[in-house]
DNA sequence: TAAAATTGTAACCATTTTATAATATACTTA
DNA sequence: TAAGTATATTATAAAATGGTTACAATTTTA
């Protein structure tokens, strides 16, 4: 699932956070300063980074701004003791996505980050829901219209990479390279089958179109 | 730049959200129920909306769903009185972007939603708007006045290469070259009828001339 | 190990697209 | 203004493209 990054000095309200993150499933890496999170960033690219913005040495948003100069947009929380106004603002200004000023309530700091996620990377979510269909991720059932639907693996991985392209033209080449994970061992028309295919099942009547095809380029989920 | 939709029956917070929101530089559809909204809607794809939870007739968070099954997935960031950590949480888990309990600061709320917008903005730099025109290149659709209308491949190719030199004289061999890749296969009277499907797409009255003709050099977008 | 399911390819057909040719209109210049 | 040239418009046939089905090879399941 995501990682998330947190930073925080209070060691015991790190822990604390680890926990309630671990426990909502996604993967946490704690750390205490910026330094540890330097490194990290080298070799791994986190989903998400909650932020004390009190940090002793570097502030962190000190931190934060120094990533987005550097090209790092990963989304941010800040957490603070702060909440004076000019505060708040310079939060924002410094590239938060959310901002939660401490003491905080863990139920609605967890659904700030599942809003961020969300937002961020739909992919991350559990149970997608579009239109008719409801994708089960973990269990990797489909439902339409509320009834379950069994679609093979190739189905499945290539409903799943339309969606996560919504209303983007895909290419039979990219699709290939996606979904097939080579793009030179199959002919452009493989895709033809397998997307109609896909479409009977989860359109058999040809009412809801989820799936077009753009002539001469590929095709998108609308 | 974004246009933001509020929903909010109080009239005289509505207002206020109204003249904040200008303030910042946005363009606001304030109303006071959801039914406008949804007229709006039909030609209208707003950025963000803020929405009040406890609207009379519909729920906020109800039209919000319902929207949200409809496939249209645009941002929100609610407002309610209610605080209890199950109201929150069910705001959350009904696509919630952002959840602000009132009163609230509005310079705070400013700043959500510049944080929800900007988290989203990748997205606006996909799409040309030009006059009346509005090419969605992710998703090669073209809208002429908020009017969705099909363009072919080479039709839509060729809008592009067009926008792409505004007020620069293109040869039909330059054309050729660039949107059918082959300039020696194809005689260059060929491009004067693409162009004019194109124009007949475009323009059917022929009130707007976007593409015009230099005699004895070729074609160029105004 | 046999039956069933999956999936790539090929063949065929229907549809859409588009190049070209033919004709009409517009512009330029002598 | 008339001739000559360029462009616009329309029609048509060829080409390109995608949908559909059948089938065989492979993998999975029982």
């Amino acid at each position: 699932m995501a990682l998330i990054v947190v930073i925080e000095d209070q060691s015991d309200l790190l822990e604390l956070l680890e926990y309630h993150l671990q426990k909502q499933g996604y993967e946490v890496f704690a750390s205490l300063s910026t330094s540890a999170v330097e490194r990290l960033l080298e070799d791994e690219m986190p989903d998400l980074m909650i932020v004390d913005r009190n940090l002793p040495g570097v502030e962190g948003s000190e931190f934060v701004l120094s990533l987005r100069n550097r090209g790092i947009d990963i989304p941010v929380i800040y957490l603070s003791a702060k909440s004076s106004e000019s505060d708040i603002d310079e939060g924002f200004l410094r590239g938060a996505d959310d901002y939660v000023t401490k003491p905080f309530n863990y139920r609605e700091l967890m659904h700030r980050v599942k809003a961020v996620l969300n937002r961020y990377k739909p992919q991350l979510k559990d149970i997608i829901k579009y239109k008719d269909i409801e994708i089960h991720q973990k269990s990797r059932e489909v439902y339409i219209n509320g009834k379950k639907i069994d679609l093979t693996k190739l189905e499945y991985d290539l409903l799943l990479e339309l969606y996560n392209n919504l209303n983007i033209v895909l290419s039979r080449d990219y699709l290939l390279d996606k979904v097939w994970n080579n793009l030179q061992d199959y002919q452009p028309k493989t895709v033809n089958v397998a997307i109609n295919r896909l479409k009977e099942k989860i359109d058999p009547n040809k009412e809801k179109n989820y799936i077009v095809s753009i002539r001469g380029i590929g095709y998108k989920m609308v």
